[in-house]
DNA sequence: AGTCGGCCCTGCGAGC
DNA sequence: TGCTCGCAGGGCCGAC
């Protein structure tokens, strides 16, 4: 589960590396890798210029351009799903037992491979949405706002997550409310702002959701600083590099490790299928407490 | 319309 | 040694 921070080093790699480059060709080596792509993807790819590199939340995306066309009508999104990674690499290094898509450019330079042990990643072509505002691929129209974007709008997320009947996790969680949220960076912004998984989202009050609000963009921040998360490996830059933010984790995956700021050991608990990591003291399970 | 559970997928470690 | 099982989990979709 890359999640912001993570996919943000991979948008900064990509933007480096492969933004302004023109596809020569591209292969799909797994069907899986393009489900949700409609048409043929290295045809779509061919002769195209791959502009910028763009995020909101967990997606990325770079639109694509013909030729000196100046505005883009369409994009190649990509979400990492779980063990997505996007590496730029000399095109004749050996090729990755996990290797779904690759590409190379009309430059002849360092190719981009789309490598994905466990499928829930894909990339895709899509046209551009009409609207105002920024300009976002279709797909990701219903995609929320992420907390370090400039269109985030704090007073509109404490108005929605108050007429939400569920709990601060969930919505959290949750990436038609905030996006870019997931299981580790959860825990960890709930930990900073002592809170427990299940509290209600009604009975949050304003200073409490800017305190959470505080939390998530300061974890994500600091993540991004040290490179990342680097959870099991797989989580990786362009250049196959890990992050070390693991080391600075308050909570997650510290199950009956001392809490970094009372001592009391850690507890894991099951929720939606998944793990969450709290402190039994300072984020005690409220009584009316929401799954 | 909001909420929630099931499903997709592979590798790895624990247990037998 | 080699099998099975549980776990890791983001996002989409169908059910209510």
């Amino acid at each position: 589960m890359p999640e912001l921070p993570e996919v943000e080093v991979v948008r900064r790699g990509l933007e480096s590396w492969v933004a302004g480059r023109t596809v020569a060709a591209a292969e799909v080596l797994h069907p899986r890798a393009v489900r949700r792509n409609v048409g043929d993807l290295p045809a779509q790819l061919k002769d195209r210029t791959l502009a910028s590199a763009e995020r909101r939340g967990k997606y990325l995306w770079l639109p694509l351009r013909n030729g000196d066309q100046e505005e883009a009508e369409e994009a190649l999104i990509a979400h990492l799903g779980m063990s997505g990674q996007l590496l730029v690499v000399d095109p004749l290094s050996p090729v990755e037992k996990h290797l779904r898509v690759r590409m190379g450019f009309t430059d002849g330079g360092l190719e981009l491979r789309f490598v994905d042990q466990r499928t829930f990643g894909h990339l895709l072509v899509a046209p551009m949405a009409a609207g105002r505002g920024r300009p976002v691929p279709e797909p990701i129209a219903h995609i929320a706002a992420d907390p370090l974007e400039d269109a985030f709008d704090d007073e509109e997320f404490a108005v929605r997550l108050r007429l939400r009947r569920t709990g601060i996790k969930r919505a959290l969680l949750d990436q038609s409310l905030i996006s870019g949220v997931g299981n580790i960076y959860a825990d960890e912004a709930l930990w900073r702002a002592r809170l427990h998984w299940a509290r209600p989202t009604e009975t949050l009050t304003r200073p409490k959701i800017a305190e959470l609000l505080a939390a998530v963009r300061a974890v994500m921040t600091e993540a991004l600083g040290q490179g990342g998360t680097s959870f099991d490996s797989l989580y990786v830059n362009v250049n196959g590099e890990s992050g070390y933010f693991d080391r600075s984790l308050a909570v997650y995956g510290r199950r009956d490790e001392p809490c970094r700021r009372c001592g009391t050991p850690i507890r894991r608990e099951a929720f939606m299928n998944r793990s969450s990591y709290s402190c039994p003291k300072c984020q005690p399970r409220p009584r009316n407490a929401r799954p």
